[in-house]
DNA sequence: CTGAAAGCGCTTACAG
DNA sequence: CTGAAAGCGCTTACAG
């Protein structure tokens, strides 16, 4: 990062606006002084008459006046904004998570501003480096990163830099980053699902795993293991199968294992719902009913598994609620890299029905 | 909306922050005044010495200076910031839109700011209230919206206002407000795709449309019938379906559509990919190859197009253009109503060669 | 080229 | 309960 600071990013033209009302106009309007203008406006303000804040509001009213956000921010030192840096919006964990962000931060009075970082750190320092001028009460960050070691202690020194100013720093995602963190429950997710289709009576497992490694594919996969390790379930060497991670992906791992007539397979786990979904039509396409003979459970749980017959089995990670809950933890209070992980919850449906025996 | 001045959103518990680096400071450890410390900062600003600005802009990056935007803001009644209201963030038509805006915001110094508004006219009037606040550059209205008569005319009312006071109002979707407006091109995308089958040979086509009706079906249907009749193509009675929007969806109504044993049928046109894809399959179960005998389109090519085989034909809108082309009409001063849109692309695939004779 | 001063729209002690 | 005044961190004429 070379970012020069004389890289200065005044407003290009900044035009000359045609004037909104002012507290100073509505202030006249009520024939009262600013002062009282301003604590009638409060709600939270008790030093106010009940004539003046009705002859106040009314003017206000009357006048559409809405109070200058950064007159307000540049007297009181503090924006009621937060700002969320993510990787890439179009990614649907992401926007899910976002939407818990912009969700949240409306119940608790604050404006969330993004910008996009494109999964690079150098990115992302740039990215702080600009939203610290806003001085938004905290920045949350967003989707996966890659980079070198050194920009990645550059986004650490940069973030805790801005951590002295008083921000704060959340991430909502893996546990990377020396900050408060919201977990997303992949593995714990994983994990889950397997002990619940152990419970249903299900015992050997094959997996249909990404075949472009990444964190997420990586968490999915350990948490199945773990828990099939501790349950006593086998995985045998070629009962996974890697694959594009896409409906036909699915489609073509599972037509693999199924060519193999793997008599001792009970379910199949994919690491994402679509590719759970393509799965389930290989199945079809060799004579098997997903669900009746073998079962299938995909992972996520982001889109479509409802839309499909059976209904399919998958793991909701409540990403809207970790996005909310970054928000919340943001509000209490500098943290010391506090950590929340919620419980993911495994959605049993019509693929995976208890087996009997 | 009864939205009372009195619920002023003061942020609720104002923590003291301890300080960033000002201007003052940078100064101060420059030796100049703060007015010598601005211009240096500025790169626009040619009143200033080498040395000068040497000597400050190393002060700056010492001290990991930031400007504050908000007095920045107030000073010069500016922000460089761009609002932007989106229905829903998890649409990804929307995040597509929402994409082109960080890019184009970032490209030209802009910070982007979002509030969900859920569909709702009611809501997206307190988003605007709320959002004035901020005194934004532009505000871009995403997605759809559904309320009553009175409301939409709230809304006018409000984001008349909004213009008032200099701020300038884009939309980025259906030319259904009176303010400037990007277009998604819906309709001209559908004609296109039909006047394109036409071209490689096809002249009878089946709808699959979806079951609910919206905007952005009628639109895609309008477009449909507008080119085939210009054409003389013949859609006849039976050959339009509908079923839910889903690739389930798809798979049933060409389920359905190819039980009646259509000879004359050469094209199946589906309102979105996912319900094209959907329709493949069930042309495979048929014993159809998607292509070989009967073409098969899809519309929007957000998602997944190309994983299948053959790969999609379908209509790019460019959206993120949309999103990036609302951000330059806010900057190009202020219009009146004015319109643009682009020239959706017709992306021809492996489904619909071209036909002999 | 430089600095002192005024001003942007607010909020908040401080005196009444 | 109310108002005059100071101050938040900037920018920008205005004089040198």
């Amino acid at each position: 990062m070379t970012t020069d600071p004389a890289t200065d990013d005044r407003s290009p033209s900044a035009p000359t606006r045609p004037s909104a009302a002012t507290l100073r106009d509505v202030a006249e309007a009520a024939g009262v002084s600013k002062a009282s203008a301003s604590r009638a406006l409060d709600p939270a303000s008790q030093y106010v008459s009940s004539s003046t804040r009705a002859r106040v509001l009314d003017a206000a009213e009357r006048l559409g006046y809405r109070p200058n956000a950064s007159a307000r921010a540049t007297t009181t030192g503090a924006t009621a904004m937060v700002a969320v840096l993510v990787s890439d919006i179009r990614d649907p964990y992401n926007a899910e998570i976002v939407h818990g962000v912009i969700e949240q931060a409306g119940v608790s009075g604050l404006v969330a501003t993004f910008a996009g970082t494109d999964h690079a750190i150098d990115d992302e320092i740039r990215v702080v480096r600009m939203m610290r001028s806003l001085r938004p009460h905290a920045m949350i960050l967003t989707g996966t990163r890659s980079g070198s070691t050194v920009s990645r202690t550059s986004l650490e020194a940069e973030l805790e830099r801005y951590t002295q100013e008083g921000g704060r720093v959340v991430v909502a995602g893996d546990d990377e980053l020396p900050f408060d963190t919201v977990v997303v429950p992949r593995r714990r997710g994983a994990s889950a699902l397997v002990a619940e289709l152990f419970r249903l009576g299900y015992r050997s497992p094959a997996l249909i795993r990404p075949d472009r490694d990444s964190a997420a594919a990586r968490q999915w996969e350990d948490g199945v293991l773990e828990a099939a390790d501790r349950l006593g379930m086998r995985i045998e060497r070629g009962d996974t199968v890697r694959a594009p991670m896409t409906r036909d992906g699915g489609y073509d791992a599972a037509a693999r294992l199924l060519a193999r007539r793997p008599e001792h397979l009970d379910v199949v786990l994919a690491a994402t719902d679509a590719m759970a979904i393509g799965a389930m039509t290989a199945m079809r396409d060799a004579g098997l009913a997903p669900g009746a003979g073998i079962g299938v459970a995909g992972f996520d749980d982001v889109v479509g598994a409802e839309d499909v017959t059976p209904d399919l089995t998958s793991v909701d990670l409540a990403l809207a609620r970790v996005g909310a809950a970054a928000v919340e933890l943001a509000l209490t209070g500098p943290g010391d890299h506090r950590r929340i992980e919620f419980e993911p919850r495994v959605v049993v449906r019509g693929t995976t029905p208890a087996r009997l025996g």
